[in-house]
DNA sequence: GTAATTTATTCTACAAAGTAAAACTAATAA
DNA sequence: TTATTAGTTTTACTTTGTAGAATAAATTAC
């Protein structure tokens, strides 16, 4: 078992991407969904590298696609978040949450 | 003005501790809350080096106590988050919360 | 049927952030 | 004048973040 190291940022967006996403997360769609949701426009190497990673920690799980693409185009590669996924995420939530509580009472001179 | 990165998870955490710690926030009193509110042990050392990095982007200012110690022990550095700081931590704050915007909804099998 | 074209993933390399341990500093107390 | 105490700096290394180029596997157009 993936020895509870803490997640970094971008891999958090990474796995919310994939669950929102649903059953048709991969590459590009992930990147898209990034790019949508927090204008963060990163580089797809940059992307698989961190989905590359995330599936080593077994925080994501990955199958190839039936090669039955239309318009050329090689397969995709699906992934799909696992339990310790959805664990880990929740974890960073929670640490995020207890940090934050009280914080905006004091949080003044920035509009939220 | 710093080059507008993105703030590393920790970095969120080290600055929301200095928010909640108000006037006395400094290493020993930081790394505590930390301890205390997330249960995150990290060591005085690691902390100091993310404290200077902040710094040095600008996202938080330091100054030296008076030297009014009364049980022996150096002067204490107390630290303070500036504006930057804090729209950093806004928009950290805003970028997580959209992608998990509409998440929850669909994320079974974990208690939130 | 082979050379584009298209869609997608993998590799390589480096920068930035996370982290610990040891070294150092500057006070007070014995 | 040497401990002791409370605190900060330095050093060194691991992990994450990131881009760009290379590669792969399909389809389509001569």
């Amino acid at each position: 078992m993936g020895k509870s190291r803490f997640l970094g940022e971008f891999e958090q967006f990474v796995l919310l991407a994939i669950l929102r996403l649903g059953v048709q997360a991969y590459g590009t769609t992930i990147r898209q969904i990034l790019l949508d949701v927090i204008q963060r426009d990163v580089s797809i190497g940059a992307l698989y590298t961190t989905l590359t990673r995330l599936e080593d920690k077994g925080l994501i799980r990955s199958a190839m696609g039936e090669a039955t693409a239309e318009r050329g185009g090689r397969a995709k590669k699906y992934f799909e978040i696992t339990a310790e996924g959805k664990r880990a995420l929740q974890e960073a939530r929670q640490s995020l949450d207890a940090m934050w509580r009280d914080v905006k009472l004091s949080f003044v001179g920035v509009k939220q």
